[in-house]
DNA sequence: ATGTAC
């Protein structure tokens, strides 16, 4: 990006002005940092001030550190909309709905685990479908699946599937209220309805990570998340809604690029198609997403009840000694409705995190008692290589990001420039040799998500931190990963 | 991300 076009606000945020581009309503504010803002892809200053464009959107159009190019939005894309005149964009949310991160915490420490770990991946591996297409053990009904994508968390607990703490860890309890079987297709109920359990592909993993006490940036802040020892074993899970989710993304682009001209909208760019969130079209749309968001968090859950059953067979020993527990569980794609001061009074806005996380701030009601008194855990996930990372929400976030974060490493490369550049075997070898056992059902899939693909977390995280939207609290490395 | 192009 050539930054010199652009207002420096200061170290970390560059902002676009509205006569950059016919049509902008609002600037747009990249977050990054002095030396990531030389590498912000031309296309992502294009998409961030075509959001920028949209029907009554508020403040900013934000792109993260970790942005990068996608489809419609820049993933790493942050928007909040008014509900009186703004839209609901499928581009702002994402095709994989709920895409998001479980963080678990366990009583073991790794000397527990290191003599098992071939044991544990197999396992693991074997209990938790994986890959495209794959389907889960569960032979859900339609009356219950309809159940489980209205109810999400609730549905869980009252199916033995979670505990009450599961449940209490999860952004919104896993479930948002909006969600309506009625609007959501059969194309979508069949493709969904057999995969609920079940990890999918692309960069979506089951990890093993330690937290060594020399990555443990704020002591005080990991005990309150349920990190308090040196070598603690953690598994992440980081995976969506799948077919389901997908197919009501695709639905509603159509139903969208239908209806756009009934509602006078006109889009700089096809992906950005949207409709009125008042309008008939939005509401359904929203009720759809709320189903595949709520799947999403039971899709997870449901690999959590996987995760703890082999443990249990690995170790021979019970639920209550392995302590298998909820750190949180975040979404990265999704869209909802929060209240922010806009023009000095408090209004309900429609935020689209699109490749971000939320980020509550200390004494927020949304953030679990545990926790409320400090913020909401951010999950960041890195490369299936490099780990992951835990943040902590900010009143910063609050009152300058529509409290929001960063959500990944972000892509320095496309999948096929991966695969040209590295063999999955390579990557493979090299993980092992650096102390990673790995699985996968599919090999150029290890290439597609080398370290090498992503920027550096710790840069991104860093850039984060120094902005104030969210702290550092913890680095998480892989021992074992198991990729989809 | 995705029954990786109905």
């Amino acid at each position: 990006m050539k930054k010199e076009k652009f207002l420096q606000i200061s170290s970390h945020i560059w902002e676009i002005p509205v006569d950059y581009k016919p049509g902008m309503r609002v600037p747009a504010r990249i977050l990054s940092s002095p030396t990531l803002i030389d590498s912000v892809d031309e296309k992502v200053i294009d998409q961030i001030t075509n959001v920028a464009c949209l029907p009554g959107i508020k403040r900013y159009a934000y792109c993260m550190p970790d942005g990068h190019s996608g489809y419609g939005f820049p993933i790493g894309g942050v928007a909040a909309f008014s509900l009186s005149d703004g839209i609901i964009s499928p581009g702002g949310i994402g095709f994989d709905i709920n895409c998001g991160m479980r963080l678990l915490r366990t009583n073991l420490n790794f000397d527990d685990i290191k003599e098992k770990r071939e044991e544990l991946l197999n396992r693991l591996f074997a209990t938790i479908p994986s890959g495209v297409g794959a389907s889960g053990f569960l032979k859900l009904s339609r009356p219950d699946f309809f159940k489980a994508m209205e109810k999400g968390g609730e549905w869980c607990l009252e199916h033995g599937y979670a505990t009450q703490r599961d449940i209490e860890h999860i952004e919104d309890r896993g479930r948002l209220e909006q969600a309506d079987h009625k609007t959501v297709s059969e194309k979508a109920i069949s493709r969904g309805i057999n995969q609920m359990g079940t990890l999918g592909s692309g960069n979506h993993y089951l990890e093993i990570e330690i937290a060594a006490s020399d990555n443990i940036y704020d002591k005080n802040l990991a005990e309150v998340f349920g990190i308090d020892r040196e070598h603690q074993v953690l598994i992440a899970i980081h995976c969506g809604s799948r077919g389901f989710g997908h197919q009501i993304a695709t639905d509603y682009l159509e139903v969208f690029d239908k209806c756009a001209k009934k509602y006078g909208l006109t889009v700089r760019d096809r992906e950005l198609m949207s409709a009125p969130v008042n309008s008939e079209e939005g509401k359904r749309y929203f009720g759809a997403m709320a189903c595949a968001a709520n799947a999403a968090f039971v899709n997870r859950q449901l690999i959590v009840f996987g995760v703890r059953k082999a443990f249990r067979e690995v170790f021979g020993i019970s639920d209550e000694q392995l302590g298998i527990e909820t750190i949180y569980d975040v979404a990265h794609n999704i869209a909802k409705i929060e209240e922010y001061e806009i023009d000095g009074k408090r209004e309900k806005l429609l935020v689209h995190r699109k490749g971000a996380t939320r980020s509550f701030g200390p004494g927020r009601s949304e953030i679990p008692a545990r926790y409320r008194s400090v913020g909401q855990p951010v999950i960041v996930g890195g490369s299936m290589e490099t780990g992951s990372a835990l943040l902590c929400g900010t009143a910063i976030a609050d009152a300058e990001t529509f409290g929001s974060t960063l959500h990944g490493a972000g892509r320095t490369m496309s999948r096929m420039q991966a695969k040209r550049t590295v063999r999955g075997e390579a990557v493979k070898q090299k993980m092992q040799a650096s102390g990673v056992l790995v699985k996968t059902g599919y090999l150029p899939g290890l290439a597609e998500e080398a370290g090498f693909a992503y920027k550096n977390i710790d840069d991104v995280v860093a850039a984060v931190d120094a902005i104030g939207i969210s702290k550092k609290v913890a680095r998480l490395y892989p021992v074992l990963n198991i990729k989809g």
